[in-house]
RNA sequence: GCGAAAGUGGCGGAAUUGGCAGACGCACCAGACUUAGGAUCUGGCGGGUAAAACCGUGGGGGUUCGAGUCCCCCCUUUCGCACCA
């Protein structure tokens, strides 16, 4: 099979032979079959995609996030895992020791459904879609260690989340309380605020409108964090800015003032709650406050109940303002309600003044925000002047408008005024302070007073995990008749989820209704206890899942914290831009939590975090109804493993949206059909000749092959660590494939390129050939594993290509020797010449100078200026 | 309304720091090979022209020898947030 001294008669045979060969097996590629060998020899090596155990190389943790077992892959799945593959086989080739897991988050509603739907049990249904699911991956060829799976329905897992429950219990984290939460006659479960749909509806059912019911409900404190969880945004470089503002917003810290205005009991109403009792507002212009002229109340404040039950008519008007709030809210646009307000006919007093002001209720003002409670300061706020006009409520300019013009101090601004940096007037002893000191000194007078103090509000709620479901955690609490909330002992754990129960969607939990779990008896006293029939929202299992992955089989803690302390941080998270706010928070809390109590070190648990765009298809999201849907399975069959792959990076940079089209993906299986056939047009087998030629030995165009080659290292290297553009890494791949192909066929034989007569591949000496044959696999390596994997094969190599070592490049050998530098005259183009790679600036100029082209369009002109760009350009400027 | 990202051929997209706009791929056109071509190979492919000139990166201005890239104004699209007191 050696190539080189034959005799022509010979070689003429050979290649008649092979083309005979070629024309009755088919010439193309065949994907399916070479995927499925490597497929069937990978499945055999449990230890191929291991990480190291105590491994003196440096650790990168890779990590995807993982996907919710609904019986089938989507696109957007294989493009999120394509990325975290191609890494992860990037950074095994330059020597890490990588990290790189996959689980399931497995407990969840879709479960249930299906269970009412096909009579299987939520256990069966879901393990068997992992088994599925796990197939498509096996297919696709991603590189993941399963020996650490998780799977987050089992109790091996989900025992831990009850572990840290009890932690947080004790640590006084976890806490009950009966409180208003978004319910979803759908879900037929409570959801958390996140969990609702700025529409007003569950997140799951985009058209069903959430209800607020009274529930007691389990919580985390999650808002003990909020300010650690807002500074750290800070320390996380490596995360889009998007998603760090997207999480600013949702922690939502704000500074001001709480200040308590004394309700008027002088005409001594009866019903308007215990004497003395007094309406806390929440502001952050206290400085503002001389300027309040009534006080407004949100119609869902607890006190506009006790003030209406005694007044029909204003229980009315308040039932009135409760539904136009409640519509705005489930239209999604509660920021363009029309304001409405009633007045109470009670006063309360302004604790600063002492002024008797009116108490109104009003439908933009937000139980859920601050106090419900607002003080309300037409002059200077846009909603109170906008309701103060409507009302004819009185509008009293506090503050004015500092301006270094002396002369224009005492100008009245137009109202409102909402400047933070004003000067306070019409404010007894607050008069002539800027703002901001006046909301120091008169935050700090409220406190001393007993009447308020400086305060910081957070939008961010604590954490309701109930869900009245049966597929999610069992939470580990007793109630004892006797002793009260009793939590489960440690040494009892898990509570396992029994099965075999029946399902429905309505009737509260599920497992209220099985009195072999429900009932139990009492560790403390021994007597009779109901067990906690709630389970946990399934944000609990996908806050600390990466942790586990480091330590997966311990039946001691949920993990070993020095292993943690290997891997930690993850170095790379690759997920869609959806879980931003929700998974992202809960698990930076999850985090910090743990470090608190002593089971891990770092701060955080994300070094890096990247957000795919999506993929779709005709320009709108993959969905049934839309009849869109691009199946994973079907690719694969028809096109293979790595053609879908390698498209779900070629088609655009990773971050943008991905349109997918079928003719760009039989693009990419051209090209991957191509390289294969360049492989086998080309074969190289002596190993001895497998040596580097040095440039003075070759001729120019195998010298020129050589320069792609390493041009095109440098370009593959410097795109997949910078940018992460895989798009350009490919496409550079592509070009030195082409110039491969073109330097091989031979430039003067390009008539009759089909006769097997590649006499100028001759050009390119065996060497220069292996050194392309063997990068061009290691650099597809990462993106097209299987042909990657057939093709080392073909050249010889033995050795396993996930560990070999990533090419590097020859700066000198990368460099030009002659440049083509574009001639501009007054800025346009207007001739090209070629020059030595390190000519001088006087020599480019003389050279262009000399150009006919050039030599035209500057007769008759004078040359005013030159301006040459090294490597560049020169532009010359003439008059 | 606020914030962020984006707008480049028929399409997906290149152009990383102000330096040849359109790499790579798709689609299309022509040719070669062929019993055949949904295989493969070669060539062409922003508009314009006989060829040039010239015109071209959402629109308008500006800075510069030189602008897709920087500055100002405007338009459109996508995403996020939104009476947050």
């Amino acid at each position: 099979m050696t190539r080189p001294d034959r005799e022509p008669e010979n070689r003429e045979r050979e290649n008649r032979e092979r083309e005979n060969r070629e024309r009755e097996s088919d010439d193309r590629y065949d994907a399916q079959r070479v995927e499925m060998k490597w497929s069937e020899r990978w499945q055999k090596d449990s230890q191929l995609y291991a990480a190291e155990r105590d491994s003196a190389r440096k650790k990168y943790y890779v990590l995807e996030m993982l996907p919710y077992p609904s019986g089938a892959l989507h696109m957007g799945h294989v493009r999120n895992y394509s990325i975290g593959d191609a890494l992860a086989r990037y950074m095994w080739m330059n020597g890490y020791n990588v990290l790189h897991p996959m689980g399931w988050d497995s407990f969840g509603l879709p479960a249930e459904n299906a269970a009412i739907q096909n009579q299987t049990p939520p256990r069966q249904w879901t393990l068997g879609n992992i088994a599925k699911m796990k197939a498509q991956m096996k297919r696709l060829g991603f590189a993941y260690d399963w020996s650490r799976e998780v799977t987050t329905c089992l109790p091996d897992y989900y025992r831990w989340n009850q572990w840290f429950f009890l932690k947080l219990f004790e640590k006084g984290l976890a806490y009950r309380k009966k409180s208003k939460v978004n319910w979803c006659p759908q879900c037929a479960t409570v959801l958390a605020n996140e969990q609702v749909l700025s529409n007003g509806c569950c997140w799951r059912h985009e058209d069903t409108l959430v209800e607020q019911r009274e529930l007691e409900q389990w919580f985390l404190r999650i808002t003990n964090y909020a300010d650690e969880l807002l500074r750290d945004l800070d320390t996380l470089g490596g995360w889009p800015e998007k998603v760090r503002t997207m999480q600013r917003n949702w922690i939502g810290r704000s500074e001001g003032t709480l200040i308590d205005f004394k309700l008027d009991y002088a005409e001594n109403h009866k019903g308007f709650g215990p004497a003395g009792s007094s309406i806390s507002v929440f502001t952050t212009r206290v400085d503002t406050i001389y300027g309040a002229t009534s006080v407004q109340l949100a119609p869902e404040h607890p006190m506009v109940a006790d003030l209406a039950s005694a007044n029909p008519d204003l229980r009315a008007k308040v039932d009135q303002l409760i539904a136009e709030q409640r519509k705005a809210k489930e239209a999604g646009d509660i920021g363009e309600i029309e304001k409405h307000g009633v007045f109470t006919g009670r006063y309360a007093i302004n604790p600063f003044n002492h002024e008797r002001i009116p108490v109104w209720v009003a439908n933009y003002i937000l139980m859920d925000y601050g106090t419900g409670a607002i003080m309300s300061v037409p002059a200077h706020d846009d909603r109170d002047y906008e309701f103060a006009r409507k009302y004819n409520l009185e509008i009293r300019l506090v503050i004015l408008p500092i301006s270094n013009d002396p002369e224009e101090t005492m100008t009245e601004p137009v109202l409102p005024f909402t400047a933070h940096d004003g000067m306070l007037i019409n404010s007894g002893p607050y008069s002539g302070m800027d703002s901001a000191d006046a909301i120091k000194t008169m935050s700090r007078f409220a406190e001393q007073n007993g009447f308020g103090k400086a305060t910081v509000t957070f939008r961010l709620k604590d954490w309701g995990i109930s869900r009245q479901r049966y597929w999610g955690t069992p939470i580990p609490m007793l109630y004892c008749e006797k002793d009260g909330i009793v939590p489960v002992p440690e040494t009892d754990l898990p509570v396992i989820l029994p099965e075999n129960i029946e399902i429905t969607l309505a009737g509260g939990s599920p497992l209220g209704h099985v009195p072999e779990f429900v009932n139990t008896t009492c560790p403390k006293c021994g007597g009779r206890a109901r067990r906690e029939t709630d389970t946990m929202d399934t944000f609990v299992d996908s806050s600390w899942y990466f942790y586990r992955y480091t330590d997966a089989h311990n039946d001691r803690a949920p993990f070993d914290s020095k292993v943690v302390q290997y891997w930690f941080p993850i170095d790379q998270y690759i997920g869609g831009v959806e879980h931003a706010i929700l998974h992202l928070i809960y698990s930076r809390f999850w985090t910090k939590f743990m470090r608190d109590v002593g089971l891990v070190s770092n701060d955080e648990p994300v070094e890096r975090l990247f957000t795919q765009g999506m993929v779709i298809k005709d320009g709108a999201k993959m969905s049934k109804s839309l009849g869109n849907v691009v199946s994973p399975d079907e690719m694969v069959a028809r096109y293979g493993a790595d053609a879908a792959r390698l498209y779900s990076l070629f088609a655009a940079p990773p971050d943008r949206d991905l349109d997918w089209q079928d003719s760009g993906i039989e693009g990419i299986q051209r090209f991957l059909g191509k390289v294969h056939r360049f492989f086998k047009n080309n074969p190289i087998s002596d190993i001895t000749e497998r040596q580097r030629p040095l440039p003075a030995q070759l001729n120019p165009s195998a010298r020129s092959l050589q320069r792609k080659l390493h041009q095109t290292i440098k370009r593959v290297t410097d795109d997949f660590q910078g940018r992460w553009h895989f798009n350009t890494c490919i496409s550079a791949i592509m070009e030195l494939l082409n110039e491969a192909n073109r330097r091989m066929l031979g430039s003067e034989d390009t008539s009759n390129p089909n006769t097997g007569e590649r006499v100028k591949g001759d050009e390119i000496p065996p060497g220069l050939l292996a050194e392309v044959e063997h990068t061009l696999v290691l650099l597809l390596a990462p993106f097209a594993p299987y042909l990657a994997h057939e093709l080392w094969e073909m050249i010889g190599e033995t050795g396993n290509l996930l560990k070999a070592p990533w090419p590097h490049y020859d700066a000198a050998l990368a460099k030009e020797e002659e440049l083509e530098i574009p001639v501009q005259i007054n800025g346009k183009l207007r001739g090209r010449i070629l020059v030595p790679a390190d000519a001088s600036e006087t020599f480019v100029l003389e050279t262009a100078l000399a150009d006919e082209k050039v030599k035209s369009a500057i007769a008759g002109k004078t040359i005013v200026k030159t301006i040459c760009v090294p490597g560049k350009l020169l532009n010359i400027v003439v008059k």
